[in-house]
RNA sequence: GGGGCUGUAGCUCAGUCGGUAGAGCAUCGGACUUUUAAUCCGUUGGUCCUGGGUUCGAGUCCCAGCGGCCCCA
């Protein structure tokens, strides 16, 4: 990492100095209230706060919280001013209100397991340091309780007048709600019993210049909730360990594939095709190129070109995009995974699913059994499989064999059947009837061949399709195929499929290559797609997609 | 695309029959060396989403639009 390394050299030698600082301060010597970074002598001269906008100079007196009293209290405006009213009171006091690297913190949770062993009664608990954002604060006269929260959970800080002298003191009363400190101090138990740390040494580290949301309430509109993420993660009630699973189910989906010999690889995003599923792809243009481009709506055609290329085992992890409806379970861009193995079929895909899902279950401690939009799912393997065919007969009473059967059960839920392909009207019913009844998790097998124009018929059967789709709660969370290798029927299938699109999305054409590509030869092989955004709906119980991505899609809001 | 609900202070929410715009938190001032959404006293804060309409009078009723949430296709 060539880049870092003048970087580095200049951190380390911040960090040397702060080091020095802490240590005289751990030995006991004077307590030191403004930590500085470098030296205190540094921060006697302007800080960079001295040019921004809304602060005084630093050649002025310090703002006094008073300077502002005679304007109108409780506008947005006004509580902002009295957030840079505190911020020019710091540069005044020396500190530096955007704060440097703080070396040693230690994880509140492992502070919190510490002190499970100090005797409530102790005054002489052990010395520690943590640093995070102020979500609390309670002032007794001259006794200052503080909530500090850090990314791994919540602690209390004492700050007392006589302990922080004048100095000290004056610190503590530019402290806002969501400012970020560092605090020293002994570990030990407030006389109501709170596990306390008691402060000897505070590090201003970053001001906060807005408002926080109600500190009882958080954030509750879903809206805000999503464009300022930043807010709810602070705020929201689990929002911060439901993402935090989102990362460990990945990681648990690759280190699944990976054990397997799986080989991660990245398909290109922008293609002159969007092939692979039935969508309406994203459109774009290369400039200097000057052509059209599209967004990829899958990873299919491209993972199997690898197989083509002998690559055997391999898999994606990544975006797509298809240009259709926002939904609770849909978003415009979404996270797949695809992947692909060369000599195996659909059964072998059933059992890295049932793998991966138990992996990632496990990775985001999700309970073996629990309630999900109101269905009871039990996620001990072997899960069920069932038959296409067998729960279409099962729900709708019709004969799965028979076109008209299948035909006048449509009709009697309401779907269209007139001119329409016999296997769409089957596909369509059973979106309409069955799905909703699957608790699961259940493999469904065998799908009607017509709406799978990339998965090998069952040997002896061509109007069946070996392709399974895992349900959960109603909710199609994985799709897999024996994948069709045969080049011939693959082009045949790609042009009935074209001429059934409507004119818009006349931009999907033939992907010739895939098909030559296929004509030097695929190995039979199985393959797999699970929606990553579902499984994570799936295992941290959310409702709505929209929970379980950072940033989902928004209309622009007038500011 | 159709339907339902919704938009009021920085945040969370009330607002009756159409009659001067409310509370809590936050902020600011004060009291308090053991608080826990601290408490208490005082202070302050509004494009009632936008634009029309009805009315003597609209946050409230009507229409259109915009944003959001949900259901359906």
């Amino acid at each position: 990492m060539p880049a870092a390394r003048s970087g580095g050299v200049r951190l380390q030698a911040c960090a040397w100095t702060w080091r020095r600082g802490g240590r005289c301060h751990l030995a006991g010597n004077a307590l030191r209230w403004i930590c500085c970074p470098a030296s205190a002598g540094l921060h006697r001269s302007p800080p960079p706060t001295a040019d921004r906008p809304h602060t005084s100079s630093m050649t002025e007196p310090p703002a006094s919280n008073a300077a502002s009293s005679d304007a109108p209290r409780g506008t947005a405006a006004q509580l902002a001013q009295a957030r840079r009213d505190k911020l020019a009171k710091l540069a005044a006091l020396g500190v530096d209100p955007w704060g440097q690297r703080f070396d040693g913190a230690e994880a509140v949770a492992a502070v919190r397991e510490r002190g499970a062993s100090v005797a409530r009664d102790a005054d002489d608990g052990p010395l520690v340091r943590i640093a995070g954002r102020i979500m609390l604060q309670r002032s007794a006269g001259s006794l200052v309780f503080l909530d500090l929260h850090d990314r791994s959970g919540r602690i209390q800080v004492m700050l007392g007048k006589k302990q922080v002298g004048p100095e000290g003191w004056q610190v503590a009363a530019c402290l806002d709600l969501g400012d970020i400190v560092g605090v020293d101090g002994r570990l030990g138990w407030s006389k109501t019993g709170e596990m306390t740390v008691f402060a000897t040494g505070l590090t201003f580290l970053t001001k906060s210049l807005e408002t926080p949301p109600d500190k009882y309430h958080g954030l509750v509109d879903p809206e805000l909730r999503q464009r300022m993420r930043y807010l709810d993660l602070v705020h929201g009630d689990g929002v911060r360990e439901r993402f935090i699973a989102r990362s460990r189910i990945i990681a648990a989906v690759r280190q699944v594939l990976a054990e397997r010999g799986y080989l991660e690889v990245e398909g290109p995003t922008l293609q002159e095709t969007a092939g692979g599923a039935a969508a309406r792809p994203f459109t774009t243009h290369h400039n200097a190129l000057d052509m059209p481009l599209v967004l990829r709506i899958a990873l299919e055609l491209h993972l199997k070109r690898l197989l083509v290329g002998g690559l055997e085992r391999v898999f994606e992890l990544g975006r797509v995009y298809r240009n259709e409806g926002v939904s609770p379970r849909h978003n415009p861009e979404f996270t797949m995974l695809e992947a692909y193995e060369a000599y195996g079929d659909y059964a072998t895909m059933m059992d890295l699913t049932e793998a991966i899902i138990v992996a990632a279950a496990r990775a985001a401690g999700t309970p073996t059994r629990f309630d999900w939009m109101g269905h009871t799912v039990d996620l001990s393997p072997p899960f069920r499989r069932a038959g296409y065919d067998d729960l279409l007969r099962e729900v709708t009473g019709c004969d799965p064999a028979s076109a008209a059967s299948v035909a006048d059960a449509a009709s009697r839920v309401g779907i269209e059947t007139a001119g329409r392909h016999p296997d769409v009207i089957k596909s369509d019913l059973f979106e309409a009837t069955v799905e909703k009844t699957l608790a699961g998790p259940v493999f469904v097998l065998d799908y009607p061949a017509a709406i799978c124009p990339l998965t090998k018929r069952k040997a002896g059967r061509p109007d069946v399709a070996e392709r399974f789709e895992l349900y959960v709660a109603g909710m199609e969370l994985a799709n897999a195929y024996t994948e069709l290798n045969d080049p011939d029927l693959q082009e045949e299938l790609f042009r009935t499929q074209l001429a059934g699109l409507p004119a818009e999305e006349s931009m999907a054409r033939m992907d010739t290559d895939f098909i030559r590509a296929l004509r030097h030869g695929m190995p039979p092989a199985g393959g797999l797609g699970i929606g990553i955004d579902r499984l994570v709906m799936f295992l941290t119980a959310a409702a709505s997609i929209r929970d379980v991505i950072l940033f989902p899609i928004h209309r622009p809001r007038a500011e």
